[in-house]
DNA sequence: ACTTTACGTCAGCCTTGTTGACATTCCAAG
DNA sequence: CTTGGAATGTCAACAAGGCTGACGTAAAGT
């Protein structure tokens, strides 16, 4: 590896020349993009001492109303000791509601309280302002770009999730 | 906030119609994509146990070779001293090397030794390999979007800098 | 001479990741 | 039916890596 690259391993795929140069722009634009995805609400979750951790566990809730720990765990790839922590406190502070399951005892599923909701639609609405911008900026050609590739930089099980997420809607 | 929205603030921008659901769609593609973005150094950096914190120092000194610890301070975006723990043991582990400076005694300037260089160029072939597997499967055009969206989500000061690393090589 | 700047360090805190130990519940084999 | 194992979730303790605040030192600037 190191020098220009050509070809594709997909059959019908157009002939891309990629340098080192130009990946490692792609890199860095990931970084710094990234703070910026995250800055709007890390601000917001500062000031109710929450942090990143928080807004993940009620982003997904507040997507799959009903959800087990189990399947929280799966969507954010952490211990369930870490995620049981972050639950714990929102569980305290009345914005997540712990059902025990019907079926299975053993189960709990989550459910965000009109207070939670409250503060999933702040999150998100000042997330979805920044992307809103972006994509406007951007135009609508480049925003299917952007999603391609996004995809294609996943590893297959975070890819079947992120379906899985976007067809149960 | 909260229905599909029309026009753009931008006098020529093409019309863009988004609603809620596609820009949560962006959000969750961005958080999936970072997981996989990072997943392949975060790998080899866990088996010298570094952390991410180690990987994004030895990158910016991998790029500006001599910059100084308060120009890294504010690339990366923390503390002097969150980042002089990480520095602390790159340079006890022989992969940075700390200068005092010529002009300005106070300075110190930074730079990989080889064995920095060494664990720097098997870091981001990792990351570059995963990067050229998506840019490739995305195909030319996408890639030139995705670059578009992603500086487009940056805020001016990130943007500035992102600029500025490119504009240095 | 005094102030400011650049850098290092110590102490202590918080968030969020980890592993280990444990309780509860379910289910299936005996 | 009982019992042992698997699945689910909770509590405890630790580590990494952010943060703030205080302080020291050396060099530059005024």
């Amino acid at each position: 590896m190191g020098e220009a690259e050509r070809a594709g391993p997909q059959g019908g795929e157009a002939l891309l020349f990629l340098t080192d140069e130009q990946l490692r722009q792609g890199i860095e634009a990931m970084f710094f993009a990234y703070r910026g995805f995250t800055a709007d609400p890390d601000r917001i979750l500062a000031t109710l001492s929450y942090g990143r951790a928080h807004h993940r566990a009620i982003h997904f809730i507040h997507c799959v109303p009903g959800t087990t720990v189990n399947n929280l765990l799966s969507i954010l790839g952490v211990t369930k000791q870490s995620l049981n922590r972050v639950l714990r406190t929102l569980i305290a502070d009345g914005l997540v509601e712990s059902r025990v399951g019907r079926l299975d005892k053993r189960e709990r599923h989550l459910y965000l309280t009109e207070r939670g909701e409250g503060l999933e639609r702040q999150l998100s609405d000042a997330q979805r302002a920044r992307m809103r911008q972006a994509y406007r900026q951007a135009g609508p050609e480049a925003v299917a770009g952007f999603r391609k590739v996004l995809e294609a930089m996943m590893d297959s099980e975070q890819h079947r999730q992120y379906r899985a997420l976007r067809d149960s809607r």
